[in-house]
This record gives structure tokens, C-alpha cells and sequence, in this order.
DNA sequence: TCATAAGCACTACACTTGAAGTGGTGCGAA
DNA sequence: TTCGCACCACTTCAAGTGTAGTGCTTATGA
């Protein structure tokens, strides 16, 4: 098992673009050697099995999902009333949008959660905790709404980004921003 | 090209069994000829390539998520109030929850569609019709709310129902009805 | 009623592809 | 000088595809 941290992380990058690309069955470590750039091999030389690779997978693109610091201190100013919320969601969005590889890999990753206990723990961890960490931050911030306002507009967003990377000509895409701003009116308390 | 409609019909059932169970990669014509329980070949000579399996799945699995007669016409039943949205997204959640291989096999689908413009075409048809169906039988009954409401119910739920049947443990069942309640509550005018 | 033909189920096989894992070599850094 | 890693090569294994060929079943017409 080799220990260059470096590398690893190359290695996992790769991964997260071939499970978007190909899908989770199409993530074998030649796959990934092939998309890193390394030579045939080194993959298996870096992980385990694929169980591993699969599971650090999914940590790593859920890490890469979140927003960075800049990010979450942008977030933090202006007011506290509903239209800011549309704004922060409409940002959201689109960022997660922007991350298309990363968001349908997560999404892979899912499915494959379905077959792979190890794995299902995994993102239960990290996808809990980020739920919790968006419930306690709305709260913390002092935006308008409660848990469950964070949860339904989770729920509601996700699939939003799901259908517009899926099926984009199912809901248009000069549909989406004001899609989201009905989704905020309604689900947060005025 | 082997006619027997019957045969063919019980492949594709096969093939939605193993879409949920393998994902798509795993979506072979061998896969499905040992689900079916045919000899080896069969598939082969009932569809073209993967991409006409693929294709003729799509249609069909969505196709069963759909409700029967019978629940269409208990729908349109009872009071025309929120509460009655309520009771009526709750057992769409719940039943679509319960045929849990066609849900997931709908979902490796929409990623596999990713890649496929053909099965993309096929499946942004069927999914635009329901959800334009929805719209037009939740105004046409008087249920409360427009067009934006259904958009809005049509996409918190459809991430419950996957977040229920990938990670169960992030949303707890217990608050699947209080969730479904409060959505509606909020989404759809008082 | 029987002969004939057509379609299908089923079997077997040849061919291709893709992946895994590992042993060995050379290089670079401690 | 030695240890670890990058890199390459090779063997082995597993799956899947497409199709040729055989025998059964059934429909059709004299």
C-alpha cells in the first residue's frame, strides 16, 4: 500500500470523474488509472479493493461539494429576511450545478449505497452531517424559518438540480430561478 | 427478432429487477436472460443492442410507477381541501416507496440517460407527460393550488422517496408522514 | 387427418474485451 | 547504500456478445 498523499488525492479526483462519466460499475482502477494519468497499475497499488476506493470516494466528493470559507462568510452577511434566502438558494444552486461531475458521482455513489453497507454508512455520515450543519447554520444566522424549513427546501433543491442535470428539457432552465424563488416564498415562513 | 409479446414483456420486467439490483452497467443481456430464468441468448434475439433494451425499460418501468385506474378514481374522490392534498401525497409516497426496484431502476436511468440521447428523448417524454398530467388532474379535480404547487410537491418528494430508499437512516421513517404533511402545508395555499 | 412449413426455444461455441494482480526493474531520496 | 515508489510487462481469469444449428410446437392447407 503506498503512502504518497499526493497522488492518492490525484487518484481520487479521477475517480469522482469516471463514477460521473461511466457510472459505479464503470469505476475500476483502470478506469482510474487511465483518467489520472498513471500508469496501469497504480491504482491497485493505492487501495485495497474496490469497496475502498468506492468509500473514500465518497467522502472526498462530498467534501468537495461544500462550500469554502469565502463562501460561507459571503454567506453570512446582508440581511436576514426571506429575499436573502432566495439569493443564498439561487447561489447554491447554481454552484451545485456548476459541479456536475461531483453531483452526479454523489448520486452514483447513492445508488451503490444500496448494495454496499460500508459505503451507505459512509455517506449517511457526511450527508447527515451536512444536512445538520445547513439546519444549525439557518438556525445560528438568524435567516427566517425553522428545521424543517431547511429540510423541505433540501429536498426540493436536490431534485431540482437532479431533473435539470438529468432531463434539463423536463424543467427549462429560465425556469429555475424563479423556481426557486416560489420554492423560498412558500416554504419560508414571510 | 423473436414476436412473442408475452416473453418480452417478462424480459423487461427482468430487466428493471436488475437495473434497481446491478445498476445499468450491470444491465446485461445475460444478466437479464438469468433473471427472467430463460436460456442463455434469449434476450439477445428479442432486442437489438443495449441501447434498445435500455430504451424499451425506460418506457415500461415508468409506465408501473404509474397509479391504476382504481387509485385515479379514488383519488378524484372526497373533500377538495389541503387536508385532502395531504392524505393523497402520503399515499403517493408511500406507494411509489413500495415498489422500490422500479423507483431505483428509474433513477439508474436518468444517469444512464446522462450518456444516451436516445434514452434521454425517451424518458424526458414520459417524465414530462406525467408531471404535465399531474399539473393538469390536480387543477382539473379543484384540488388547491396551481401549477407551481404540483412542480413543487412533484420535486420535495421525489428526493424523500430517494433519500428513503438509498440512505434511510438521514431522514428517519417516523417523520416521513409529519414531512409530507408540512410540505404540503406550506407549498400548497391555505 | 396428415404432411409440410414456419417460428421459436434452447444449446453450444467461437471470439472479443476488459480487468485483476503481481513480479521485477530502475530511479531517487533519505 | 538502502528503502520505497513509479513504472512496465505478463499471466490469468471472468463476462459478455452474437450466431449457427437443432429439435419441438403449432398453424395451414390439401
Amino acid at each position: 500500500m503506498r503512502q504518497n498523499a499526493a497522488r492518492r488525492a490525484a487518484l481520487l479526483d479521477a475517480a469522482i470523474e469516471v463514477l460521473a462519466r461511466e457510472g459505479s460499475r464503470g469505476l475500476t482502477f483502470r478506469a482510474v488509472d487511465a483518467e489520472a494519468g498513471v500508469p496501469t497499475g497504480t491504482a491497485s497499488n493505492y487501495f485495497g479493493d474496490r469497496d475502498d476506493l468506492l468509500t473514500q470516494a465518497g467522502g472526498r466528493v462530498y467534501e468537495r461539494l461544500r462550500p469554502d470559507a469565502a463562501g460561507i462568510t459571503a454567506a453570512m452577511e446582508g440581511p436576514r429576511d426571506r429575499d436573502r434566502v432566495i439569493e443564498l438558494m439561487r447561489d447554491l444552486v447554481a454552484r451545485v450545478t456548476e459541479f456536475r461531475s461531483g453531483y452526479l458521482a454523489l448520486v452514483e455513489l447513492r445508488l451503490e449505497a444500496t448494495r454496499r453497507p460500508r459505503l451507505r454508512e459512509v455517506l449517511t455520515g457526511v450527508i447527515g452531517a451536512d444536512l445538520q450543519g445547513n439546519v444549525e447554520f439557518h438556525l445560528g444566522t438568524g435567516l427566517p424559518g425553522d428545521a424543517t424549513t431547511v429540510v423541505l427546501l433540501y429536498l426540493a433543491l436536490n431534485w431540482l438540480i437532479l431533473e435539470r442535470l438529468t432531463l434539463p428539457e423536463v424543467i427549462p432552465g429560465e425556469r429555475v430561478d424563479e423556481l426557486v424563488a416560489e420554492a423560498v416564498r412558500r416554504i419560508v415562513p414571510g
